[in-house]
DNA sequence: AGCACGCCGACT
DNA sequence: GTCGGCGTGCTC
C-alpha cells in the first residue's frame, strides 16, 4: 500500500505531505533526506514522520482529505538516514524552544551528506595451504596476514611494486578476493599517545566519589545532572574518562562536548590512549566526509563515544549512559547566528529524554550552574586543586592608578610585572601574558577634536594593527589605511576653531603593543603571540603551543585564548596587563565574564612543580572580579553576582528572550518594534502574563554591516509565559526590508 | 528561501 | 501595445 511521507524543508515551518512512490516503499524512512518537488522546483528535505494512506484510526483517506492531489517524492538522493527518531525528538524540542522551524534545526544539527566511496580491495579468503611459488605472492599474502584486515588495493601497490599479476594470480586459486569496498574515512584516532597518558591515574578521594555518583546514575538510568567544580589540574578530565569507561563496561555511549579551542590533537590523544580507538569525532574543522563518516558511525552503533564541539549535542547516540560537558561556563557553547541554542542547556534536556546522567564541569561555572547546584537542582561536586605538586598560585595585584607614567618601563608593563618578568625569565621559566583585546592600538583619535575613527558598517571603533599597517573592523572585516589627519575636524567649527585637520594619534592597545613593548623591555628572549590574528588554522595554534611546551618561547602575549586549556608546565607567572578590559561592557554578564576569564589565565601559572604567581593589574582594584579572583574565592563571587541578578531581575532569575530587529533604516526598524510591543503589551494584558518588555532600544552595537539595530527585551519569572509571547512572534512578519531576529536565553545583548 | 503571479511605468 | 520593476503570498 501507498504511504505517505511527512516533510520539512528548510526554512518552512510546516511539514509538507508527500506520496512515497513504490519503488522508495522500502528506502524512504524517517531521517530520510529526500528531493521533493515544490512549486516549480525541486528542494530537499527531511522525512519526519511517515504514515499509511489510509488513516488507521478513521479509516479515512489522507490523500483526499487535502483538496488537492498530493505530489510524489522525487527522489532518495543517499541510501543513508540522516537521524533517528529518537534524534527527532530532540529536534522537535529545540524547534519549539528557540521557536525555529524544524527543518533549520534538523538542517544545523545533521552534517551535509557524501555519498558512498567505494575502492578497490583485496582480503585473504581462508587458510594459505598451497605452495606459493612466487615470493612477491608470499610477501603479499604475509603483509595480509599481519594486517588481519580488508586492505585497499592502491595500499598494496604502494608496498608492492607492480603486484597486479600476483594479485591476480592469488585471486585465481582462491586464496585472497578482490572487491568492490567502501571506504569509511572516518576519524581514526591514532594510538601514538605516550604512555603515561594509557595508564590510569589514582583517583584522589573526591575524585573516587565524583565517579562513583555519576556512575551510579548511568547504571540506574537515571537523570541526574552534576556541577562538578574543580580548578585547572584537578582532574576533571580523569573523572571523566573513569565515568565513560564504566558506561562502555555497562553497553552504553557517551556523549563528551568540549569548547570549540579545546578540540585538540592532544585532548582526543588522552581519551583515545585510555578508551581505545572507538572514538568518533564531530568538529567543524574535519573534511564533508570524515564529519559524515564519523555521524553514520555512531548513528549505526560503530562507535560508543562522541567528541564533539557545539553541535555535538546532537550527536547520533541511541544508547546515552552519559553526557559531559566539558569548561560549561564557556560563551561559545551559544550559537550567536542562525539557530540561537546553547549546546550546554540542550545537553541537560537530552540527559533528560535519554535518562541519563549529565555532568557539567568547570573551574569557574556559569552562575546559571551554579544557582541551580544551589537549589540542590544540580548536584555539585568539588575537586580539590593540584593534588600533584601541592604547590597554591601566589597574586599580586598592581594598582595602575598609584604607579606614576613615569615610573612605568613601558606604557603597558608596570615596574612590579617588570621585575617579576625579569626574575622568571632569569630563572629560565616562561610567562604568559594576557591582554584580551587584539591589533595594535584600540582606535586612533584626533588629537585636536577627539573623534575617534569608526568602521563606515558599523558604530564601533576601527582597531589599528600595527603589522599591515590597517585599521580595521573586528565586526565586518572592513579594513582600510588609516590616514595621518583626522577628516572631521577641519570643517566641524563647534570643536575646533583649527582649519587645519588634527593629527590622529594611537589609543588604547592590543597585543601587537604589549607584544612590541616586552620584546624592547627584554631584547634577548623569544616571545611570542597567540590571538585570532595570528592563528588562521590548527597548525599555526599547535606550532605556537609547541615552541611554548619546547621551551623556545619564553613570553607568550595573546589574549583569552592563552587562558583556554593546554597544560604548559614551564609557565611559571601569569601576567595580565589590564583587568578591566570587559568590565564596563553594556552587559549584564561583564563581571561575570571577567571572573571566569581572570581565574582561568590565573590557573595558567605553576602547573609544574613550581608555584605560580599572577600579576593583576588594574584601574579599579576593589572590583568584585577582581578581588575574588584574588582570593580564590568562587563562592564569594558568585553570591555577590547573584544578589545583584536578583535584585535587577537578571538571569537565573528571569528567563530572558531578545527581539532584534536590524534594517539599513533605522526608523523602520524602530517602528517594526513598537508595533511588535503593542501587540505583545496587548497579549499580556489580555492573558494577565508575568512578562516585562524593556524598549525598544538602540542595541548596544547601534550599527553593524550598513544595518541599524534595535532590540526589545522580554524578562519573566515565567518560562511557559516566554514562551506563550515567542510563539506568538514566530508568526509575525517582518516587513521586507527588516530581519527580526529571537533570541532566548541570550548570552550577550549586543 | 525561491518562484510565480500581479499590477503600474518607459521602451521598440 | 509589450518588457520589467519588485510587492505579496504560496509552496504538499
Amino acid at each position: 500500500m501507498k504511504q505517505v511521507a511527512h516533510v520539512v524543508i528548510p526554512p518552512l515551518h510546516d511539514a509538507y505531505s508527500y506520496v512515497i512512490p513504490g519503488t522508495l516503499t522500502e528506502s524512504v524512512v524517517v531521517g530520510s533526506s529526500v528531493e521533493v518537488p515544490l512549486g516549480s522546483r525541486k528542494t530537499r528535505g527531511f522525512v519526519v514522520n511517515i504514515q499509511s494512506q489510509l488513516d488507521t484510526a478513521t479509516g479515512e483517506s489522507l490523500v483526499e482529505k487535502k483538496s488537492f492531489k498530493l505530489k510524489e517524492i522525487a527522489k532518495l538522493p543517499f541510501d543513508r538516514r540522516c537521524f533517528s527518531e529518537e534524534q527527532l525528538h530532540l529536534f522537535q524540542w529545540v524547534a519549539d524552544y528557540y521557536g525555529a522551524p524544524l527543518a533549520n534545526v534538523i538542517d544545523v544539527a545533521v552534517p551535509a551528506q557524501v555519498p558512498r566511496k567505494f575502492e578497490r580491495a583485496v582480503s585473504l579468503t581462508g587458510t594459505v595451504d598451497v605452495t606459493l611459488r612466487g615470493s612477491l605472492q608470499k610477501r603479499i599474502i604475509a603483509f595480509l596476514q599481519k594486517e588481519n584486515r580488508t586492505v585497499s588495493q592502491s595500499l598494496l601497490s604502494q608496498h608492492f611494486k607492480n603486484c597486479l599479476p600476483a594479485l591476480k594470480k592469488l585471486a585465481e586459486l582462491k586464496i585472497i578476493s578482490i572487491h568492490e569496498h567502501e571506504v569509511i574515512d572516518q576519524f581514526k584516532t591514532l594510538l601514538h599517545a605516550p604512555d603515561w597518558a594509557k595508564s590510569a591515574v589514582d583517583l584522589n578521594e573526591k575524585q573516587a566519589e565524583a565517579v562513583a555518583a555519576i556512575s551510579a546514575a548511568v547504571n540506574n538510568s537515571t537523570f541526574n545532572p552534576f556541577l562538578l567544580h574543580g580548578v585547572t589540574g584537578s582532574g576533571k578530565t580523569e573523572v571523566y574518562i573513569e565515568v565513560i569507561q564504566d558506561v562502555i563496561a555497562a553497553g552504553k555511549s557517551a556523549l563528551v562536548i568540549v569548547p570549540e579551542i579545546a578540540l585538540t590533537p592532544q585532548l582526543v590523544d588522552r581519551f583515545s590512549a585510555r578508551l581505545g580507538n572507538n572514538i568518533a569525532l564531530l568538529h567543524s574543522g574535519l573534511s564533508k566526509r570524515v564529519r559524515w563518516d564519523s555521524w553514520q558511525a555512531l548513528l549505526e552503533g560503530r562507535c560508543q563515544v562522541a567528541i564533539g564541539a557545539r553541535s555535538g549535542v546532537f550527536a547520533p547516540i541511541s544508547n546515552l549512559g552519559v553526557i559531559i560537558v566539558d569548561e560549561e561556563h564557556d560563551s561559545s557553547y551559544k550559537q550567536s547566528d542562525g539557530l540561537r541554542y546553547n549546546a550546554r542547556d540542550l545537553a541537560v534536556v537530552r540527559g533528560q529524554f535519554a535518562q541519563c546522567p549529565v555532568v557539567l564541569g568547570s573551574a569557574t561555572p556559569s552562575l546559571e550552574s551554579f544557582h541551580n547546584a544551589l537549589r540542590k537542582k544540580y548536584q555539585y561536586m568539588a575537586l580539590p586543586g593540584r593534588h600533584s605538586s601541592g604547590s597554591a598560585l601566589s597574586f599580586e595585584l598592581v594598582d595602575l592608578n598609584s604607579v606614576k607614567p613615569w615610573e612605568m618601563p613601558a606604557s603597558n608593563v608596570s615596574p612590579t610585572l617588570h621585575s617579576e618578568l625579569a626574575a622568571v625569565l632569569a630563572k629560565g621559566e616562561q610567562a604568559f601574558i594576557l591582554y584580551n583585546r587584539r591589533g595594535f592600538a584600540s582606535y586612533l583619535q584626533c588629537e585636536q577634536c577627539n573623534a575617534v575613527v569608526e568602521c563606515p558598517n558599523c558604530s564601533v571603533t576601527l582597531t589599528y594593527h600595527q603589522k599591515n599597517h590597517v585599521t580595521q573592523c573586528h565586526y565586518c572585516g572592513y579594513s582600510s589605511v588609516p590616514g595621518e589627519y583626522c577628516t572631521v575636524c577641519p570643517g566641524d567649527k563647534k570643536k575646533t576653531s583649527a582649519d587645519t585637520p588634527g593629527t590622529l594619534v594611537q589609543r588604547g592597545a592590543g597585543t601587537e603593543k604589549v607584544f612590541d613593548e616586552l620584546q624592547e623591555l627584554f631584547p634577548q628572549y623569544t616571545i611570542d603571540r597567540l590571538d585570532r590574528d595570528r592563528v588562521t588554522n590548527q597548525e599555526v595554534y599547535e606550532e605556537i603551543l609547541n615552541k611554548m611546551r619546547s621551551g623556545e618561547t619564553r613570553i607568550l602575549v595573546g589574549t583569552q585564548m592563552i587562558a583556554k586549556g593546554h597544560d604548559l608546565p614551564g609557565v611559571t607567572l601569569v601576567g595580565i596587563v589590564d583587568c578591566d578590559i570587559g568590565l564596563h561592557m553594556p552587559d549584564f554578564r561583564s563581571s561575570e565574564r571577567v571572573y571566569q576569564l581572570l581565574t582561568q589565565a590565573s590557573g595558567r601559572a605553576g602547573r609544574g612543580s613550581i608555584p605560580g604567581r599572577v600579576i593583576l593589574q588594574t584601574r579599579v582594584p576593589g572590583h568584585v572580579s577582581i578581588v575574588k579572583t584574588l582570593e580564590k574565592d568562587f563562592g564569594g563571587f558568585a553570591r555577590h553576582e547573584l544578589t545583584n541578578r536578583k535584585e535587577l531581575l537578571y538571569p537565573p532569575y528571569t528567563k530572558m528572550l531578545r527581539v532584534l530587529a536590524s534594517a539599513e533604516n533605522t526608523t523602520s526598524a524602530r517602528a517594526l518594534l513598537e508595533n511588535i510591543k503593542d501587540g505583545l503589551q496587548q497579549i499580556i494584558e489580555r492573558d494577565s502574563l508575568s512578562v516585562t518588555i524593556l524598549g525598544p532600544t538602540t542595541a548596544p552595537i547601534q550599527k553593524l554591516k550598513t544595518h541599524f539595530r534595535w532590540h526589545l527585551l522580554l524578562k519573566s519569572s515565567s518560562s511557559p509565559d516566554l514562551h506563550r509571547l515567542l510563539n506568538i512572534l514566530k508568526k509575525t512578519s517582518a516587513p521586507k526590508n527588516c530581519r527580526l531576529i529571537f533570541d532566548r536565553d541570550p548570552q550577550d545583548l549586543l
